[in-house]
RNA sequence: GGCCCUGUAGCCCAAUCGGCAGAGGCAAGCGACUUAAAAUCGCUCAAGUGCGGGUUCGAGUCCCGCCAGGGCCA
């Protein structure tokens, strides 16, 4: 009667969560030293309203497995979970129904909550907060605070509290010294001094104002120009925003990750987006209001037809106006040095080529550049200002994608290679951005492939400056004989040499560097592939001619360092964070404008002490935006929009709101402390649960959040407040669960790529159009146009593809089959991402209700490795809960009236197979958690009771450590077999089975026996045999003795508990 | 275009230091139980590891080059 079905799981799982509940089995206690500890961290899920995704628990139930197992262990486990829960999607509901955010919030949470509860994972709850909390954002806010109070001291040698001496330190801002010219100016210039130098601080920056909308959007809603939303224009329009340095702690985000277990992959996505280079920074001389152009008048360059003049102008003018000016400011240069901030008489650049300075031809400048109304001519203006307000319009991604047209306008106005004199036109074009480098670009059409493009668009001088060497090798495949590969290569290096030339003429991009070592592969015009060898060398350099790249770049920076012109320069992708939104549901900063006499902002800065914390909320009704880039707070009560200081001083608060990676930065520090109400965490509390040992969470987080984390530890820890450097010891990021596999029937597209009338197609016969298609395409060399016929159909090879009735089609041997109309289709089957709109999301909640939540955790692992992606199967599912259904029955007793032990479970001791499949059991399993291979972990178990349950006495002494070993997995089911088995009390602190290795071990095994290297015969051995006695009984085999008739023996391998190879000849 | 990951049976996945390609699950087929079906139990079937080279006594595993799918960046 009492089968293992999905009402009686739910029945059981719902008693056990219960039972954990009112026995807070899993709470964890203060912090007990000396006890081995593990911290477990599940990212921090965003409470959505459409509730728990079958995502979410893949990465919650590994955690939890973890921890049930250190728990087992002995180990003390802190394993929370909370509500990352500030945000867009609770404001954009309480602007279509006046719902307060923070109640949508809340009801959200409850259903998250819920859920998770519903799988049983063994959270401390009473740990649970949410971001939203009051009394969480009290600490956010002060440590937002901390960022404003801390300057970074680059040159600051300290050793930490982990023994380790770094350079760099953020420092209180009372320590920042303060130049005596700055003194000298009097108290406000001291504070705007400071407030200059402090990681949180303010500073104009573009944001995406999307009028249609009323509303700033974020890069993310930003497609193509257009909102995500409605798709209404965008416009990039300047405000005052927060910015965090975290630039300044490029260097060491980058070298500190070394250290951490994290997969390579991921280092690798936060290596690169810091990016670091390093490179030179240079000046080019423009002088008060650009170069003018010659009094020869050959520059007329309107903007559509700017032509060839300016080029041959740029490099052949050096007798114009600006050469004396230029002299002078040289002179002067090399008396004063390199200024550590520009000029307004100079473009400053940021290049990690300064070996090609001699081939900058003209220079490009952002449209957003401070300098473009200075450096445009009158003549241009009209052009230049159109051209500014049309890129205005167009996102970053945009305006740098390689496979779109440059465009761009001369400003009429010229500057000055330092390094030889040549005046070079500027131009503003927007595949330069504003925010980064420093907004201006040397173009080096030569060597640069997007300089290149524009140039060659625009008619601009291309002047290479780095030779390619000589030398170069070719792999020439099919090779014959050695007459045909002497000519093959002859030609070969023949092309290669045309090649160079055409290098050299400028018309050919190269952007190859090379040192004397390195190899370079580059593809010649005809296809071959040949390898470069040796250095590059400048060429068209004047004094430098000859030298290999790698030296010219160090020797070129320090003379350039010398004559004050340029300085070496490390350069980070890593742009500073934007750290404000205009929102409403947001933590509001701790921060105060001053106010002069008339109302307005002087500028000056005061904040809320932190005993004043938290800065709550205002209550609001309407959510409307505000209809202009303004920010939501802008509309506040005055109560809490001023005030007025002790001194008398008007005061408006900051009305910006903090982003949501604001409270996800430092949640796993509150989760140890979760209630401290003196300090933000404990530092004795710190010290004990930190750093976090176990981080797990979906790679969609890989550099964002990880990263700001990272800095604001780094941050704390500079200012003393916690004592690791880095907060996540090991990171996990678990695969992607994609859809169930649908089928797609293909169908014929025309040339619009709509499906054309008639009929669905074949698979087969699809893919042999396709390949045809290629074919001829890669045949006519003139890829898209080829198979368009004058009605605009497409004549061969492109299709898309419709998914049909998964019911309908029927598996017949390797080829799935669709069956319409009575006519038969081959079809694709593969699965994909899950989505709404696909109508592929799995709810897990009907997962619980159909097959209870411990085969939902168990499918969940038994899937495939955590870090994959791997599709989802209903029918998986099924799989593992028939395993749940067999382990029950195994030990208990299905016949019987009620639930009771099977009768053959007895207390009987193990005889030696058994001994050994409950060691081997035991062994897999341990090593598999640790290893986290928990799929496999499965398999083994499904083993053991494979194993186990046709005997008809089954030893307690196997079945009780059996039943650990399933706990973490399924630990409702264990409970309840625990508790069958006469235990009264929870299995979550039972000791963790051991193993005895020698009770693993066969007395005598099987091993193959080799000739060749081919499979010959099997021999038993005893499982100590030694390599003569293996030898020997291989010998002996008749089917071998038979092989190595006659045959010399050359090599015997023998390799012990493993095989035999015998090499022979003859 | 660059970097990273993954390709093993119809499907999801195992395979330790390079050492017998198969542990587990799904699907399929056969049989038992049943009046029948479901459930259950038992048995069976299947690939030579995406493709082409190389190293080795021996390659799924190491090296080189391609192809396909996915991720990140441009």
């Amino acid at each position: 009667m009492p089968r293992y079905d999905a009402e009686f799981a739910r029945t059981t799982e719902v008693k056990w969560q219960q039972y954990w509940k009112q026995n807070e089995t899993f709470k964890t206690g203060d912090f007990e030293p000396g006890k081995p500890k593990l911290y477990a961290l599940d990212m921090f899920p965003y409470p959505s309203g459409s509730g728990l995704h079958v995502g979410h628990p893949e990465g919650y139930t590994a955690t939890d497995i973890v921890c049930r197992y250190a728990r087992m262990q002995g180990k003390q486990v802190l394993h929370p979970m909370g509500w990352d829960a500030f945000g867009l999607p609770a404001e954009e509901h309480a602007i279509k129904t006046g719902t307060h955010p923070s109640v949508t919030t809340y009801k959200n949470i409850d259903t998250f909550r819920r859920q998770l509860q519903m799988l049983g994972f063994s959270y401390d709850w009473s740990r649970e907060f949410a971001t939203t909390d009051e009394d969480y954002y009290r600490w956010t806010q002060w440590i937002f605070l901390q960022l404003f109070d801390t300057w970074y001291d680059a040159d600051c040698e300290w050793t930490g509290p982990d023994g380790k001496t770094r350079t760099g330190r953020g420092r209180p801002i009372a320590e920042l010294p303060i130049p005596d010219a700055v003194t000298a100016e009097g108290d406000a210039a001291v504070r705007r001094y400071q407030d200059s130098r402090r990681l949180a601080y303010q500073h104009e920056a573009p944001v995406n104002w999307c009028p249609a909308l009323g509303t700033v959007l974020a890069n993310e809603e930003v497609i193509d120009g257009k909102s995500e939303r409605g798709g209404h224009p965008v416009e990039r329009v300047p405000l005052r925003q927060w910015m965090l340095r975290i630039t300044a702690y490029g260097d060491r985000l980058l070298s500190e990750l070394d250290d951490l277990s994290w997969s390579e992959s991921i280092k690798d996505m936060q290596r690169n987006w810091i990016g670091r280079s390093t490179g030179a920074e240079v000046d080019f001389f423009v002088g008060t209001g650009g170069i003018a152009g010659s009094s020869t008048g050959a520059t007329t360059g309107s903007s559509s037809s700017a032509s060839s003049d300016h080029g041959s102008e740029g490099t052949a003018g050096q007798a114009s106006s600006g050469t004396q000016e230029f002299e002078a400011w040289k002179a002067a240069r090399a008396q004063s040095g390199f200024p550590e901030k520009p000029d307004d008489d100079v473009l400053r650049v940021y290049t990690t080529r300064p070996d090609t300075l001699y081939g900058a031809t003209y220079m490009v400048i952002a449209p957003e550049h401070p300098f473009v109304a200075r450096l445009t001519t009158s003549k241009q203006k009209e052009a230049v200002e159109a051209y500014v307000r049309q890129s205005s319009l167009k996102s970053d991604l945009d305006r740098t994608d390689l496979a779109k047209d440059k465009t761009g306008v001369f400003t009429g106005s010229y500057a000055i290679n330092p390094v030889n004199g040549e005046r070079v036109p500027i131009w503003v074009a927007d595949y330069v951005l504003i925010s980064y480098g420093t907004g201006a670009i040397m173009a080096v059409p030569a060597h640069d492939d997007r300089d290149y493009e524009f140039a060659t668009r625009f008619d601009l001088p291309v002047k290479a400056v780095v030779a390619p060497s000589t030398h170069c090798s070719f792999s020439l495949p099919g090779i014959k004989s050695v007459e045909e590969g002497n000519e093959k290569s002859l030609a070969a290096y023949k092309e290669f040499l045309e090649w160079r030339d055409a290098v050299l003429a400028g018309q050919h991009v190269f952007t190859g560097v090379l040192d004397e070592d390195a190899r370079l592969e580059i593809t010649l015009p005809g296809g071959d592939r040949g390898f470069l060898a040796g250095p590059t060398t400048a060429i068209n350099s004047g004094q430098y001619d000859g030298l290999p790249t790698h030296d010219f770049k160090r020797i070129i920076a320090g003379e350039l360092s010398n004559a004050g012109l340029g300085r070496q320069a490390i350069n980070y992708k890593l742009r500073d964070w934007l750290f404000s939104r205009q929102r409403y549901w947001g933590e509001p900063f701790p921060i105060w404008h001053e106010l002069d006499a008339d109302g307005n902002p002087t500028g000056l800065m005061r904040v809320d002490e932190a005993s004043e914390l938290p800065v709550v909320l205002p209550e609001m009704e309407d959510f409307k935006p505000t209809g202009s880039p303004d920010p939501m707070l802008s509309k506040a009560p005055d109560e809490w929009l001023y005030k007025s200081a002790e001194d008398g001083t008007r005061l408006k608060r900051e009305t910006n709101t903090m982003p949501q990676w604001a409270g996800s930065c430092w949640y796993y520090l509150r989760f140890a402390d979760p209630k401290n109400g003196e300090h933000f965490i404990d530092p004795d509390v710190e010290r004990g649960w930190l750093p976090v040992d176990l981080y797990v969470g979906g790679a969609e987080h890989a550099v964002l959040h990880l990263l700001y984390s990272r800095f604001w530890h780094k941050v704390l820890f500079d200012r003393g407040h916690v004592h690791t450097c880095e907060p996540f010891q090991k990171l996990v990021n678990q695969g992607m669960i994609l859809g169930a596999v649908r089928y797609f029937v293909k169908v014929r597209l025309d040339a619009a790529g709509v499906r054309r009338d008639g009929e669905f197609v074949s698979a087969d016969v699809a893919d042999q159009e396709e390949a045809e298609a290629d074919k001829e395409l890669k045949k006519a060399g003139t890829p898209g146009s080829l198979l368009i016929d004058e009605d605009r159909n497409l004549t061969l090879g492109v299709f898309g593809e419709i998914p049909v009735p998964t019911e309908e089609v029927e598996i017949r041997g390797k080829t799935a089959v669709w069956t319409h109309n009575g006519t038969e289709y081959v079809v694709d089957g593969y699965s994909e991402k899950m989505s709404k709109s696909k109508g592929n999301v799995i709810n897990p909640d009907d997962v619980v209700k159909d097959y209870g939540a411990d085969s939902l955790r168990m499918y969940e692992m038994f899937m495939g490795p955590l870090e994959q992606v791997k599709p989802w199967s209903m029918k998986g599912v099924e799989g593992v809960y028939r395993f749940l259904a067999r382990t029950w029955r195994m030990i208990t007793d299905e016949d019987a009236e009620t639930v009771q032990l099977n009768p053959a479970v007895q207390d009987v001791p193990l005889n030696e197979d058994q001994e050994r499949l409950l060691h081997k059991t035991i062994k897999a399993v341990t090593e598999d958690i640790e290893k986290m291979s928990f799929n496999t972990a499965i398999s083994r178990m499904m083993e053991f009771c494979n194993e186990m349950t046709p005997l008809d006495v089954r030893p307690r002494a196997a079945i009780e450590p059996f039943v650990l070993l399933l706990s973490p997995f399924a630990p409702h089911i264990a409970e309840e077999l625990w508790q069958l088995l006469g235990h009264d009390s929870t299995l979550a602190y039972e000791a963790w089975p051991t193993f005895d290795e020698s009770k693993i071990a066969e007395s005598e095994i099987e091993i193959p026996v080799q000739v060749l290297g081919k499979l010959r015969a099997k021999i038993k051995v005893p499982a100590d045999a030694d390599n003569a006695t293996i030898e020997a009984a291989a010998k002996a085999d008749p089917t071998i003795a038979k092989q190595l008739e006659g045959k010399q023996i050359v090599k015997v391998i023998v390799v012990p508990g493993r095989l035999v190879n015998f090499v022979v000849r003859g």
